[in-house]
DNA sequence: AAACGTATCAACCGCGGAATA
DNA sequence: GTATTCCGCGGTTGATACGTT
């Protein structure tokens, strides 16, 4: 049984592992700026980093991918969780395709060190809830198969979302500042100069001028206050003020600051917006008469949005292709 | 202040499926 | 049609930060 899948990559002579370093995602990000994230495999060999492709390409889409929002999860976020994780089981990357500024690891992570204990905790007080917030999911009886489906179902949709946005919006402006603005707390952000896109093979960011400023970022002393893993630096200072317009398969959405959402809006802003908007990211605030299908497509009104997710299962966003499946 | 326990999260690993030869 | 390669996903691990005794 030699291949059941493929053989771990790391069997390759000094392959390093471990922690990243600056230098190396230095080295990371520069080389994805300029080339997009086509081709794993080509990555190690052509920027001499000792890391294999999939650590090149987990560094970069848990951590360097721009648009990663780092820090706590706010409430709406957490609700998003747990009422996708009812809904999708432990489909992390699907329901991080929700919460398009977290990475489908740190909602594992969240889903695993916070969620599961304080339902655990909900239901040992008494909830009735039919639901089973355990491993597995709520739908899980029938449903491998079902689950497939609906994936491959999901996929299609955002295909085709994605493919009506860029043709609904090619009349649209295309340009995006990314404002230095809010982020909710504290920070020292730095306005990272953003090379606005010109849609789908835009560089996401200047590189140069963002990378003298991750290094001068790297000088100062660590904050405490910032992020305290040994891997953030103030990079995710950069990060989080670009908007994305790599080349990635999966994370190439770019997030308008710009919009009509404010403060902890924010992230329901991006919320279902982000499938749609990825390639010209334009704001949606230029609001010409909508036809229900471009409302669907950039409606981004923050409440709205966040309103027909909670109230939405999978199966009435699928059209009723489903049965409903009582979820309250 | 030290020792110990717990929580957190970045990174690793193995697998399945898609793509390609 | 088969074998091989690559990508992406989800589960798990290990280092370390943090809290408690």
């Amino acid at each position: 049984m030699q291949h059941m899948g493929r053989p771990p990559c790391f069997d390759k002579i000094g392959n390093k592992k471990g922690p990243w370093t600056p230098e190396e995602d230095i080295i990371l990000v520069s080389y994805i700026q300029e080339h997009g994230t086509g081709n794993w495999r080509s990555v190690p060999t052509n920027t001499g980093l000792m890391r294999c492709s999939k650590s090149c390409r987990l560094r970069w889409t848990n951590y360097l991918r721009p648009g990663i929002k780092r820090g706590n999860f706010t409430e709406h976020e957490e609700e998003m969780i747990i009422h996708l994780q009812a809904l999708l089981g432990n489909r992390w990357a699907a329901i991080a395709s929700y919460l398009p500024q977290r990475t489908d690891n740190d909602i594992k992570n969240y889903w695993n060190t916070h969620l599961k204990k304080k339902l655990k905790l909900k239901d040992q007080s008494g909830s009735d809830e039919g639901v089973d917030h355990q491993e597995g999911h709520s739908c899980s009886s029938s449903s491998h198969s079902r689950g497939q489906w609906e994936r491959r179902l999901q996929t299609d949709i955002k295909m085709a979302k994605q493919a009506l946005c860029e043709a609904l919006s090619l009349h649209k402006s295309t340009t995006h500042v990314v404002s230095d603005s809010k982020p909710s707390s504290s920070s020292h952000h730095q306005p990272y100069i953003n090379a606005s896109s010109s849609s789908a093979s835009s560089i996401y960011v200047s590189s140069y001028q963002n990378i003298s400023r991750l290094m001068e970022n790297w000088m100062k002393p660590p904050n405490s206050n910032d992020t305290n893993s040994p891997g953030c630096y103030s990079f995710s200072n950069m990060v989080n003020n670009n908007t994305g317009g790599s080349s990635s398969s999966e994370g190439a959405y770019s997030i308008s600051t710009t919009t009509t959402c404010t403060q902890d809006h924010a992230f329901d802003d991006s919320l279902l917006t982000l499938n749609s908007c990825r390639h010209d990211g334009s704001p949606p605030e230029t609001h010409v008469p909508l036809s229900l299908l471009e409302n669907w497509l950039f409606d981004d009104d923050a409440a709205q949005c966040h309103e027909d997710l909670m109230n939405m299962s999978l199966e009435e966003s699928t059209a009723g292709l489903f049965q409903k499946e009582a979820m309250h």
